[in-house]
DNA sequence: AGAAATTTGTCCGTATGTATC
DNA sequence: AGATACATACGGACAAATTTC
């Protein structure tokens, strides 16, 4: 099979498709995806490329991903709740810009941003604390 | 080759590795990392955990990655001061722990923790704001 | 200007580990 | 305990952007 990504990648075409049926309805909030074996059968990819479709959501803070379990559309854009990742612990939810974040995107004071926050643990202890922000919506 | 990802799995291991080199100065701000291939090499590891070493890295903004070219190492943490370089701005200073901060590190509010705040953007615009909490210095 | 070499990006298939049901 | 589902890792192949010659 050649990887002729014409355009746009494979990955980037499904999680759009998925992304496009969050946010119609037909998969609604709170359910969980189809499983990664499910998505490479039904488009007919590999499962790394799922993965990476699904990575993409979760960096748009669509969807939650749970070890053993599946991935969860999130409830309202944002979920709230820690999940496990990579690399610990992340959540993330939608803030509103204040007035130093807001001088640093260009943008009004409240509009609203998306916050994802890591926690990196040594053992138990909590040895740092990482908070990436993003405007909701970045595409090409 | 198994895959016992015992404890770490091996991308983290070799992301924290990187990341102690990048920290001591090994690998000075600004400048390239090792291609993934050689990175490949040395570490005995697949060029895909290679690359996923990589993202952890960016994720929390120590580094930034341009197709063709390679992987830049972000700028050094200036006190106070804005640095621009082609791989973003870096800036670092004190912040006294608000309630929510202390309750991740399990301190006081109050504590004297650092804060580094990085700036990546696309051209001109501002993509992504990252900030890196960590504790000033005691070691509980 | 053009071709080749270099380097990162995407994709596949397979195997095995680990968490959850 | 067994089945299911996500996580990690390997190796190979080709695409696309950049640099070098």
């Amino acid at each position: 099979m050649p990887t002729p990504h014409y355009g746009q990648p494979r990955y980037r075409v499904i999680a759009d498709e998925l992304r496009e049926r969050i946010e119609s309805g037909i998969i609604p909030p709170g359910a969980l995806l189809p499983t990664e074996s499910a998505l490479s059968a039904e488009f007919r990819a590999s499962r790394g490329t799922i993965r990476q479709a699904i990575a993409a959501l979760r960096e748009d803070g669509l969807a939650t991903t749970e070890h053993g379990r599946g991935t969860y559309v999130s409830a309202y854009p944002y979920d709230q709740a820690w999940h496990r990742d990579d690399a610990g612990e992340t959540r993330q939810r939608e803030i509103a810009a204040d007035a130093e974040l807001a001088a640093l995107f260009n943008v009004q004071v409240g509009t609203p941003l998306i916050e994802r926050e890591r926690v990196g643990r040594n053992g138990k202890k909590v040895e740092k604390v990482v908070r990436a922000y993003r405007l909701s919506r970045a595409d090409p």
